[in-house]
DNA sequence: GTGGTCTAGACCACC
DNA sequence: GTGGTCTAGACCACA
């Protein structure tokens, strides 16, 4: 996996997880990687992935039994849609409204770019 | 001002004061507070501010006179439109619209709240 | 049976028994559930239940006879009641008290909240 | 400072921090020690000290300025006296009465060990 | 100087 | 084998 240098690297993995969950390319109740498999796959140290668990788990997306390994949480994919959606109306929204305004752009003007960069996207 | 911990103080100035400049709050050719007093202004260390004017007279936005202070760029605001929207359409949207490709966003979802967005800045 | 994480598998279910027992849920000199039964009744890996009962059996609560099973000992009551008191007035209660201290709690305050929870324990 | 061997340090740390602010032992908007020297004080690594904050800061008990240190928030102590009251009427009480009724301890019994214990606190 | 993050390696309890 | 935590040391951005 590529990281970007804007964000740190553990946060980054907790992203991708919740987006792989979201969009189940990872079950619901499913045993997701021990956090040494995940380092290894990552290429990075096993700590950076205790940090993205860590975080995952204090949103409940991830469970974890002593010894035995990481659950995804039976509601994780509404947990993340809600916490991503919350953040996406409250916060990413009124920032990019904002920027439309300062730029003079209208809701029009978006129609065409958006719909391209969605085909793109699959 | 408050600041996001997320981005550099300097940078946020320097976003602030680019803004300002594109709403006409701070006119073309005029001068802008010396880096001391935008200092006390903002709350911040004076090295902050060098940093903030260092980064705008590198995109050509503010130019100085040595003893005398920095003056807003006749071109400035032509300037700071192209520059934002290139970021805009090539780095924000674009991450934007893969937020709404994620959370199953449509195009026409987002008219409400944006028109509503667009109304509260004005 | 559902664990906490704060405190070994085989410690919980060590002290569930004991209640059990101190309860007269499980009777004196009556055979417990083999290793086997157990782990599958609790959920857990069969190792688990064998620390639970050598646990228990250090403490001379239950012993065992070979290739028959684990039995209740007879003065198991008496031994489980004056452990856990030695360990209440020795370790929670003044760790209690000090959470009290701090918080400002008297005597007094807890009066109607133990005799609603004393309530609905029965 | 010394430390148990049943919890994290880092946890230990945070919980020692959040009633020193409780007592008034810190105060409110007071710089606490930067992450260095609190390190070196308390013979920790730095990183337990940062794992420390972070607790604090998720709890908005702290928060920081970037490359100036941490403060304590203005409501900390409330905070603190909220989260510590809820711990305490919601899981540690609960448990504190199940132990008593398990052991057949009246509310009464408590009234001279509780006097006790208060006593020696002072 | 400050905090933020990552790597590396160790030891522990637990299953 | 699993996760949890700590130490040690490094580099970064920032003030």
């Amino acid at each position: 996996m590529e990281f970007k240098n804007s964000k740190g690297i553990a946060l980054q993995i907790a992203d991708n997880l919740s987006e792989r969950i979201l969009t189940g390319a990872i079950a619901i109740d499913e045993k997701i990687p021990s956090v040494r498999e995940l380092a290894v796959e990552m290429g990075v140290n096993p700590n950076t992935i205790v940090r993205s668990y860590a975080e995952l788990q204090s949103k409940n997306i991830i469970s974890n039994q002593r010894g035995i390994g990481y659950f995804v949480a039976k509601d994780a994919g509404k947990i993340i849609k809600e916490w991503r959606k919350q953040e996406f109306y409250n916060t990413e929204l009124p920032e990019f409204v904002r920027q439309m305004d300062i730029l003079g752009i209208s809701y029009a003007d978006l129609k065409t770019p958006i719909s391209n960069l969605l085909k793109n996207n699959q």
